[in-house]
RNA sequence: CGGAGUGUAGCGCAGUCUGGUAGCGCACCUGGUUUGGGACCAGGGGGUCGAAGGUUCGAGUCCUUUCACUCCGACCA
């Protein structure tokens, strides 16, 4: 390709809503182009191929396992959603809409049902499965805040399969397998990546990893030990049981005139006690379906952190929410004085795990001013779940390694669906019985957008992009330093033809600009070689430059296309 | 939805307080000079000043309404 002849619209200037390094050199150049902000893109030439690129790594490594590519339809009756009970639970971000006869349909934000709709359809024998269907196509989400370019857009690409099998450990064996290959895939991309243990969100389902592209502009924090393979994302990590190296307080069951003492490192001062000695109570309002919502209380160790994602799981609620200090009052709860064993009508309770057989322990009256000592969780029947953010340097449950906090671009979830759109949306097969049984389902999705994001946030520098060789629009940039120069356009375009014929994809550089705005945008765009055909042509040398490091190598002329085909 | 802010040329902005000919930089077009780090000179094109209504002889500027977008906290590939 003549670089005269691409639509590159490159700037010198950053737009002013870019503030990630994906999105600034994505923008600057020239690879997508801004729709009216709010998270809508339009991809130009270069972006385009690049997103091309990507698809196809994605596309090669599923069906070599055996995937079948689909397309459904973007527009999506709203019928199939009131199916599966999502088109009222999805929330905004489901982008719904009238057709001209009054009927309700949606953009697909993701397409369970659509997909589950069509193996129903069919799908009848046990004899057809197993099946994993997928797509690459554009998904809508109505974002609350769409933000940092292609990274969090409302409209992108993405890769969604679905597999259907005659029972679980079938669909496992699929799962593990899908596992295999997004690690082949996310290779291939050359992404320093990690999977992690995961909470499955809206999407549902049991058991599912996330595959995090480590990058500091992350938006997930991930919990990962250096000693073994554990990693999880912050909502779903856990640890080994914590211990205390302070002995426990020695107190009777008695309840504690405690004035102003309304925080944790005040309770602990006031005490002389070790925050793990400490129940900390975290109230929370719970929404649930139909506007339905409760009161809850969260109690944990006063060492410990609540993780909302596993509250909110806990009770299985669509939502938490803060709680005002009015809020409280009417629920009779005292705030700063909140206690799980004290507690009015029609508040719900769930305490942490390691409150299990917790004694010695000193907790809110909810009552003004005053706290109980020595209450024993000993033997307490209660509502008991995991509810703890692990935090750096606690201990790995594998090993026991100390862990540590890092950042991560989720571009990759595989999840295990079971039967939960299965069973409400009918889709069953006859087994060998002839008994109808539904389908036990896995998902998997990739981001193939923000992958584009993502690629660059971990290989870029100050000058712009750098590109992997899998994703790279080009394999190489020729670039001819002055265009005047009849000598350097005459070995120009024979080392384009040259190049080109041997099979790389060259973009030439012939434009009229001057050397310091060619170099300028081959840094920005980041193809990872070029060739500059410049002043040390008289001595019969041209300049091989290597886009990572921007090492240059001066290089005779008739050695060029050798080297070339040797590194590229 | 909560809080803060911005809408003026393709992009980045000034002008608004104090009403009086629509501006600057980048980009673009023409001609010329230049060609190893985003060149220079000269000339040029491009605007319902987010929208609607109002005040006024006169509104980008003042008033009312409205829409959109951006930034800071809860979602997700």
């Amino acid at each position: 390709m003549k670089f005269s002849r691409l639509l590159v619209p490159t700037t010198k200037e950053t737009p002013n809503d870019a503030t990630l390094a994906s999105h600034i050199y994505l923008i600057r150049g020239g690879f997508i182009q801004s729709v009216g902000g709010s998270g809508l893109y339009n991809f130009l030439p270069l972006g385009k191929k690049v997103l091309d690129k990507v698809r196809a790594v994605v596309k090669e490594e599923l069906d070599k396992v055996g995937c079948q590519e689909v397309s459904l339809s973007f527009v999506t009756p709203a019928s199939l959603w009131q199916e599966s009970g999502r088109f009222e639970k999805y929330g905004k971000e489901l982008l719904r809409f009238k057709d001209r006869k009054n009927n309700d349909f949606i953009l697909g934000p993701t397409h369970e049902e659509m997909m589950v709709n069509l193996v129903r359809q069919a799908v009848k024998s046990y004899k057809q499965l197993p099946l994993n269907l997928y797509q690459i196509n554009l998904k809508f989400r109505d974002e609350i805040r769409p933000r940092f370019g292609l990274m969090r857009g409302r409209e992108f690409l993405m890769k969604d399969g679905y597999s259907f099998h005659t029972s679980e450990e079938d669909m496992k064996r699929e799962f593990n397998l899908m596992e295999e290959t997004y690690k082949k895939i996310f290779t291939r991309l050359g992404l320093e990546f990690r999977v992690v243990e995961a909470d499955s969100g809206a999407i549902g389902g049991s058991g599912s990893k996330e595959f995090m592209v480590l990058a500091d502009s992350g938006e997930d924090t991930i919990v990962v030990c250096d000693k073994c393979e554990y990693g999880a994302n912050i909502e779903a990590a856990v640890r080994q049981e914590k211990e205390c190296e302070v002995e426990a307080p020695e107190a009777v069951f008695a309840k504690f005139h405690t004035p102003d003492t309304t925080t944790i490192e005040a309770l602990s001062a006031f005490f002389h006690v070790d925050p793990y000695y400490l129940v900390k109570t975290v109230a929370k309002r719970a929404l649930y379906d139909e506007d339905k919502s409760e009161v809850v209380l969260f109690a944990l160790r006063g060492s410990d952190e609540l993780q909302e994602v596993k509250a909110c799981n806990a009770v299985d609620a669509n939502d938490l929410v803060d709680i005002g200090e009015e809020e409280l009052e009417a629920a009779g709860l005292v705030a700063g004085y909140m206690g799980p064993t004290v507690v009015p009508e029609g508040v719900r309770v769930v305490l942490d795990n390691n409150l299990k057989e917790a004694t010695s322990m000193i907790c809110g009256a909810n009552e003004k001013g005053y706290h109980l000592v020595g209450n024993s969780f000993k033997g307490v029947e209660a509502d008991y779940h995991d509810l703890v953010a692990v935090q750096e340097g606690d201990l790995c449950p594998n090993c026991g390694a100390p862990m540590r906090y890092t950042k991560g671009i989720e571009a990759g979830h595989i999840f295990q669906l079971g039967t939960q759109y299965s069973e409400p949306l009918g889709a069953t097969f006859l087994d060998v019985n002839g008994k109808a049984k539904p389908m036990v389902m896995g998902t998997y999705g990739i981001g193939v957008s923000r992958l584009l994001a993502a690629i660059i946030e971990q290989n870029h520098d100050d000058k712009g992009c750098i590109w992997t060789k899998e994703s790279a629009p080009f394999d190489l940039q020729l670039i001819v330093s002055n265009i005047k120069d009849e000598e350097q356009v005459a070995l120009g375009k024979k080392l384009y033809k040259t190049l080109s014929d041997k099979g790389f994809d060259v973009l030439f550089d012939d434009r009229k600009d001057r050397f310091g705005a060619k170099m300028k945008d081959y840094e920005l765009l980041g193809v990872p070689y070029a060739v500059v055909i410049g002043k040390k042509l008289q001595d019969g040398l041209v300049e091989f430059v290597t886009r990572d490091g921007l090492a240059k190598e001066e290089v005779p002329v008739d050695a060029i296309v050798d080297l070339v085909s040797q590194k590229v």
